[in-house]
DNA sequence: CGGGATCATGTTATCGCTACCATCAATGCT
DNA sequence: AGCATTGATGGTAGCGATAACATGATCCCG
């Protein structure tokens, strides 16, 4: 039928229909085909039509992965983040999606969860993928790492951080700022007895140490800094507020590295009927809908997870549609709030 | 320097360290390389050594888009599926990928969100990407959408719901028994007045309506059956109570489609000095942390999302690992259980 | 001690698509 | 009218890897 020579080799599966058999079907040379599918400007409207007849009557689905070897394209970008369970992420990435999408990109998600799994073996995966570019969370990388990430020659954004020498682009957020922000604030309404519940994640522990710093700095006192296991649980956060408790016997104020922690030592609070906010203040971190809900509804610092995916995928997304412009590195630092609520 | 000749065509960017250039610096044929990473059991010790050597000097990453195409086997399995903001999913998505992982697959994930992306076109856009393998969420997929994956002719497994004819491979939860169980649990407890929230999600919307329906049956009254845009927050849980209030003149039972609905709904009675469970009983779906820890505790629907994702991935593991075995379709259900706690 | 079996490695021919250049017709401009 | 320009389409040559087969070398045992 079709003058198309199937080699012997790899004669696995029924083969499927391909760019060349739409070629065929619509009298056209494959090139157009192709045409049709990436630049159907340059392609008349009769012939495209013809094309696209050929294609939806067999059901073609053109291979991005023979498209992405030919081209050194992928259309692809790929998204490395800790976890989704954190509201501000499952945000980010859907707006980064969004963003990306609209411009022809699809973009791989990859969980790196926290410290279970090795950054090096995470990107060399990732990387062997050939994405087009790359969303990084965090900002510290080791020597490995950038040495790929600069041999992959590919946009790079890191995000959620703040880096002296970030790799190439950066949209972060000043977990220091957010740590002495919080103690300030509790230093306003004056508190003098501290504690904070850090996740062990880089970035909790930042603005958990940079709080309790603050906090000594203005004279305070801390009574704890509670290192919790990430990921966080409401129990977690219980039991943090459970192990203080026989220290709490003056006002005192609490800063958490997560909403889900704030709201579990709300809970154990309420259950050894301590005063809230007026024996313990609570913060939290990330707005989830939780603090507004809760019973009270607790103060937190929020930060807009949508702006950094939008701000990411912009960045990335300037170099990939760069024409000839010479690419500049780019760094943007994402604001944050602290919304004041019934706990502190 | 090395022998490649590189063709003119497609000169951009720096040319990336490649298969042909280890094999070159390690002194072996290409296909050697090819072996080394691939079927390292049949390399003798010293040229593996020799190869693996010339890796780590040339920082050579493996380009999996090229392998791809070549053996037609991208060693990538999609997934689709709603949401990350259900914690059932998180935990679904992480024992896949765990599971596939350690088999040497790679999960793409797809985001469909609730009806706002054309699942025949995401379908599409997957499929182009070539996975060796496919889970969807959900059992019911128009007919473009099963052409499309009987042409693709890899294995599925859709998951979280049941069909009367699923388009391979099935691990489902049978949301119509889940209604009816609830129902039926509260009747046991003395209930005859039912009320039911439910999110605008196909598996929602079975739950409930098999809850209602049980409910009647049981000669229950149904005062009301609450739709709730998806994706369920406990503000809208908070919203469907507050219209519902005129109606809790008298004892009454309510299962919400999510216990982030059903937090709301608990929040919002005890706003109004509700008594629960003594006026209003409360069930949830879903077994979020949230539910164990929320004043009072509340009741729910679990079902193990780890089980299913560890289901699925063996369903298709097995069938990408057959050697010669006549692959065959498989389906099971997965099963909930009410976890009873103090909300009813 | 010889021939088939096994092991380690090399050679060849694609996988399905697209960049680049070539071709040819229609068009614009002086 | 003559010639450069533009627009639509086609032909060719890879992209970087691997399946299948080919080749020697080594091995085993009667």
């Amino acid at each position: 039928m079709s003058t198309q020579t199937r080699g012997a080799h790899q004669a696995v599966g029924r083969p499927s229909v391909k760019l060349s058999d739409v070629a065929a079907a619509a009298d056209v040379a494959p090139m157009t085909v192709s045409r049709v599918l990436n630049t159907p400007e340059r392609v008349s409207a009769e012939t495209a039509q013809r094309v696209r007849a050929a294609i939806d009557r067999l059901g073609y689905v053109p291979n991005l992965v023979a498209g992405g070897l030919s081209s050194r394209r992928t259309r692809m970008v790929a998204a490395i983040v800790p976890t989704m369970a954190h509201p501000m992420f499952v945000e980010l990435v859907q707006n980064f999606t969004d963003a990306l999408r609209a411009q022809g990109y699809e973009v791989m998600l990859s969980l790196s969860g926290y410290g279970d799994v090795n950054e090096t073996t995470l990107v060399r995966a990732v990387l062997a993928r050939r994405p087009d570019a790359l969303l990084l969370t965090g900002a510290s990388h080791d020597a490995p790492t950038r040495q790929m990430l600069a041999d992959a020659a590919i946009p790079v954004v890191e995000i959620f951080d703040v880096a002296r020498r970030p790799i190439d682009m950066l949209v972060g957020v000043d977990h220091a700022a957010v740590g002495t922000a919080v103690a300030g604030y509790f230093r306003a309404k004056g508190h003098d007895r501290f504690a904070v519940f850090a996740a062990a994640d880089p970035r909790a522990r930042i603005r958990g140490a940079a709080f309790a710093e603050a906090a000594r700095a203005a004279g305070g006192t801390v009574l704890a800094e509670t290192v919790i296991p990430a990921p966080s649980t409401i129990a977690a956060g219980r039991a943090a507020l459970r192990a203080l408790l026989p220290s709490l016997d003056r006002r005192t104020a609490l800063f958490c590295s997560s909403d889900v922690v704030a709201f579990g030592a709300l809970v154990e609070a309420r259950a050894h009927g301590l005063a809230v906010p007026d024996r313990l203040a609570v913060c939290g971190f990330g707005d989830f809908e939780l603090s507004a809900a809760s019973d009270p509804p607790f103060t937190t610092v929020s930060v807009e997870g949508a702006r950094i995916g939008r701000h990411a995928a912009g960045f990335l997304l300037e170099r990939l549609m760069a024409t000839g412009a010479p690419s500049r590195a780019r760094r943007v630092k994402v604001p944050f709030r602290i919304v004041e609520r019934a706990s502190s």
